[in-house]
DNA sequence: CGGTCGCTAAACACGA
DNA sequence: CTCGTGTTTAGCGACC
């Protein structure tokens, strides 16, 4: 069901239940009845409109943008050139004024004396005659195929006005209608632009002779500038528009264009035109638009999407031998068509989703680092955890991140509610991608207390998604009790606090309430208080606290973050991995919201990332000091015990800092409530 | 291998 | 008697 459209190729199954696979707590049953339901049917259903109907659509709106822009660039262009123009302009002078008709639409190519021209120049040698013979047939390839399109958008638009017509709203989608036929023309008028900064840049080539005293300077930059990316995303609607409307999918020509306008050497050019399949070249440079393009000529085995014998296209995983089995199947299995341009498409929104997400973790980080340098002076930025987590991000899809960019901690560090700011974070998301086998254990060794924020940025998904959340009982029902106005809930609203924020506790009720319930009564930090109209419950902050120390005895890294000296280190590293479970969500949820095609590389994503993460972890425990003194200040299992604040003190200092006056502060908190510590 | 931890299941008590 | 609440114990698996 969800293998429509190209996720044959971009969402494969087993990735699929491989994400789940680390979502689930629970791996075998609830990960196979539940997960096709809430999160794939969403993912399809869009899939189904933004990729499969309307592509069209789609395109006309994008081109338009593009042909509006490209448009802009025209006039400056023109304003530049301010009228000193080559012959071959000259030519074409004409046809820029005509008005819209199909007519301007012949191919404008070199014109018969334009070619005799260049003839009679006799600069040329026949291998140059050759490129700029194989240029020429790109572009009239390349407007044939517009003026096709041109015809069918005329059509759709006639029809498109025909039916608003019925409607009654003549005159304004006859405007629009019009508006639109002048952005195509105007896009039109782009390719005979293109046509001259091709003629242009020949003559740089110096296949043209330049005409004395012309400026061809404006022209250079432009080219070399604006070109390739706007005329990638040209080709990319273009693309995708032709493809739409004929799957033959044969698109030399839109692949010349890219090759045309980005590269700036005819050799190149050549091989690309004459073969658009036959380098890799051409693919890299249309995939991966953002990428150093040509980063891997230097390193003829090494591909980008190339890696551990395995091909590393969205979804694709195929395993190839050697390199050049590889190539083989590159260009066999991801030719230019029609899937391989949605699932580029694809790339480059989900390339985009991680650039925005890294540009926001950017900031906190600095955020960060400020709040943590002027509470702590010790710490340096640790740069060895720098280096894993970029190492990690740069292997990762978000390669275009500055190698010392890092990401951080989901939440903001002074959040009023959970005075343990940074430990949260790190907990969540890092039981929430490390799931598997050590599930919450995880959560719960941090024994992290879920921070508002954590919660906030996957309550969508664990609201609407079954699947377990990575924290303990202890700490949703701390989250749930903090969360409350009054820092107080009944058992019932509890239950309620749960089957509203988990999907995953709308079912088994008897098994998980039941927990809560003795979760309640075995943790001290659970206090209960006896209220007018019953008995609510509260948290005990401070004893909460204190189990940290215990369970995080055998964790090396939450030791890390407690000790001041290293109170740099875990934190960064936890806050790779939150950033990391962050993206994930985001990107799920993004792709849930109408950018359709992002949840499917998502979940390959978020794959690598998990084992991205796992590795961290192991590096992380590799490189872990000794075990917390801490461990040996136990709380006793005495609910009377009395609280003890100076406990936490100690290597914790990291901790008792950021935590002391929060810890009061509840204290407080508790203070106001009637009747509260002097229960019982 | 033993200890710890978290979870599940279950028994039990108590009160409405 | 049922149901909700609260306590306690036992067993299991994972982890250290």
């Amino acid at each position: 069901m969800f293998q429509c459209v190209f996720s044959s190729s971009v969402l494969q199954p087993h990735s699929t239940s491989c994400l789940f696979k680390h979502l689930f707590y629970h791996s075998a049953t609830p990960a196979s009845q539940k997960q096709p339901e809430p999160i794939y049917s969403k993912k399809t259903e869009i899939q189904r409109q933004t990729v499969r109907a309307p592509f069209a659509k789609l395109f006309i709106f994008s081109a338009l943008q593009v042909a509006r822009q490209l448009l802009l660039q025209q006039q400056q262009q023109q304003q530049q050139v301010s009228g000193l123009k080559s012959p071959k302009r000259n030519d074409k002078q004409p046809a820029l004024q005509v008005p819209v008709s199909v007519a301007m639409m012949t191919p404008q190519v070199i014109t018969p004396q334009q070619m005799q021209q260049i003839l009679q120049q006799q600069v040329l040698s026949p291998q140059q005659l050759q490129v700029l013979l194989q240029q020429q047939q790109a572009l009239m390839l390349q407007q044939q195929q517009l003026q096709e399109f041109y015809k069918k958008q005329q059509e759709q638009l006639q029809l498109q006005l025909l039916q608003q017509q019925h409607a009654g709203k003549q005159p304004k989608e006859q405007q629009q209608v019009a508006t639109q036929q002048l952005a195509f023309q105007q896009q039109l008028l782009q390719m005979q632009q293109l046509q001259q900064q091709h003629l242009l840049s020949l003559q740089r080539q110096g296949l043209l002779t330049i005409q004395p005293g012309q400026p061809a300077l404006p022209l250079q930059p432009l080219a070399q500038g604006m070109i390739p990316t706007e005329l990638q995303q040209l080709w990319k609607e273009v693309t995708s528009a032709h493809t739409a409307e004929e799957t033959t999918g044969n698109n030399h020509s839109s692949l010349d264009l890219t090759t045309t306008c980005v590269s700036s050497s005819a050799p190149s050019k050549t091989s690309l035109i004459m073969n658009p399949h036959a380098s890799t070249n051409g693919q890299l440079s249309v995939h991966t638009p953002k990428r150093e393009s040509l980063s891997h000529e230097e390193h003829p085995h090494s591909h980008p999407l190339y890696g551990h014998g395995v091909c590393k296209w969205p979804g694709c995983e195929a395993v190839c031998e050697d390199f050049q089995s590889f190539l083989k199947h590159l260009n066999s299995e991801h030719a230019l068509d029609d899937r391989s341009t949605a699932q580029c498409r694809v790339q480059m929104q989900v390339v985009q989703q991680l650039e925005l997400q890294l540009a926001k973790d950017k900031e906190r980080l600095q955020a960060m680092m400020t709040h943590l340098h002027v509470k702590s002076t010790e710490p340096k930025a640790a740069p060895q955890p720098l280096n894993l987590v970029s190492s990690v991000t740069l292997s990762k899809s978000a390669s275009e991140a500055s190698p010392q960019s890092l990401p951080h901690t989901p939440t903001t560090p002074t959040a009023p509610l959970t005075p343990v700011t940074q430990g949260p974070s790190v907990i969540t998301t890092t039981s929430m991608h490390t799931v598997g086998p050590i599930r919450r254990r995880y959560s719960d060794k941090y024994n992290v207390p879920i921070s508002s924020a954590d919660i906030a940025q996957n309550q969508e998904f664990y609201k609407n998604a079954e699947v377990r959340p990575p924290f303990t009982y202890a700490s949703l029902i701390r989250q749930a009790i903090l969360e409350s106005p009054e820092k107080q809930l009944t058992l019932n609203e509890i239950y309620n606090w749960f089957t509203r924020m988990f999907a995953y506790f709308r079912r088994n009720a008897a098994t998980w309430k039941n927990a809560v319930r003795h979760n309640l009564s075995l943790h001290k930090c659970f206090v209960r208080v006896e209220n007018v109209k019953g008995a609510v419950w509260t948290v005990d902050e401070v004893e909460f606290q204190k189990r940290r120390p215990q369970k995080i005895s055998g964790n090396p890294s939450l030791i890390k973050n407690m000790q001041s000296s290293h109170a740099y280190c875990t934190p960064l590293n936890a806050a790779l991995q939150a950033s990391m479970a962050e993206n994930s969500i985001p990107l799920y949820t993004t792709a849930s919201m109408g950018n359709p095609t992002l949840g499917n590389l998502a979940s390959a994503i978020r794959e690598e990332l998990n084992g991205a993460m796992e590795h961290t972890n192991s590096n992380e425990s590799d490189s872990s000091p000794g075990r917390s003194p801490m461990q040996a200040v136990h709380p006793v299992h005495v609910k009377e015990e009395p609280l003890d604040p100076e406990e936490a003190e100690g290597p914790l200092s990291l901790v008792t800092t950021a935590n002391h006056s929060p810890d009061f502060d509840h204290d407080r908190d508790y203070e106001d409530e009637p009747v509260n510590e002097d229960m019982e």
